[in-house]
DNA sequence: TAAACTCATGTGATTGTATAACATTACATC
DNA sequence: GATGTAATGTTATACAATCACATGAGTTTA
């Protein structure tokens, strides 16, 4: 379970996940901002759909739905997939957390709040998943699609490649 | 089994997809130009793989591995799964093929032989799935990829929204 | 031509991902 | 405290993908 960028660490950017940051407090942080985003729009975030975010949190990793199964199980939650599919679905649908659609698996948000429509860059080494602007590819295909006449309600764009640090490694 | 533009229609277009279009030669067009591609790469065209072509060409829909088992079965081939595996990934991997993450399922390639790195565009309403353009929100993305260091190699774009004449269908 | 090799096809079994269907429980409201 | 709704739990099953191994078709080489 090799977290590349484990707690303790300091540095912090706009950008999160292939550089170190202090782990511990980004959990905590968007934990908190969940709380107070659900008491707001007055959303039941209860103890499974919390604990299923933080498992997600742990990681700037993907997670298979079945991988948050075992972990909320390990939490005395209920052994079946539902359990965990029931959560995701609830942290999906507001925005706590995303599907990757190349990996059937989900990451927490790491700009919750933001106005959303998400890209991703999957490091195929590390397995790192870092979320990003889709803006300006967005109104790309936008532009695109009107021409045939076709509206855009979702966009799914996951790039997959290598992170900076694997590359450095590599060629170490 | 309803296809929006079944078989013997006239109109052509730049873009193959959300409109009308003489399907039966679009079939045998692009299975022809993959004979011609397998013999010029001395790549074995054989008949699982050619049959299993066919079958995605017949729809400009995404069909599911065991979709195209089915077919296949049919026709008098194997029953188990590898057998639509293996002739998938076939098609997929030499190009005459496309994997639609979002549905978990395939489609042939309308742009057989052109440089390869589609964007799709899928209808929720009638299931079209129509290939176009991703170079521009490509460029668009490894830009920002550039930026924190990241080397794209696959980018998968796909956008889920409303076509055309399903637009006009409802709004009529 | 036969042996050896390679790649393709076929099968059964298994793993992983996701949902349907239905019973039960917790919570808010009146 | 009765009622309605949302959340949780379970079993069972559908759909997606791969493993492992046997067989067969086609070459290539001796």
């Amino acid at each position: 379970m090799a977290r590349p960028n484990d707690a303790g660490m300091e540095k912090s950017s706009g950008i999160v996940g292939f550089e170190a940051h202090d782990h511990t407090a980004c959990v905590q942080t968007a934990l908190r901002s969940a709380d107070e985003h659900c008491a707001a729009k007055g959303l039941r975030f209860t103890s499974v759909r919390r604990k299923a975010l933080e498992i997600l949190l742990q990681e700037h990793r993907a997670l298979g739905a079945y991988d948050v199964l075992e972990s909320l199980h390990a939490e005395g939650f209920g052994s079946q997939p539902p359990v965990a599919y029931r959560a995701i679905d609830f942290l999906v649908g507001n925005g706590f957390a995303h599907k990757i659609e190349k990996l059937n698996a989900f990451v927490a948000c790491s700009k919750p709040g933001a106005a959303h429509s998400p890209a991703f860059m999957i490091c195929r080494t590390c397995d790192l998943v870092v979320e990003g602007m889709s803006g300006p590819a967005r109104s790309v295909l936008g532009k695109a699609a009107n021409e045939v006449g076709f509206t855009i309600e979702k966009s799914i764009i996951e790039v997959e490649g290598i992170c900076c640090s694997c590359a450095e490694q590599a060629s170490a």
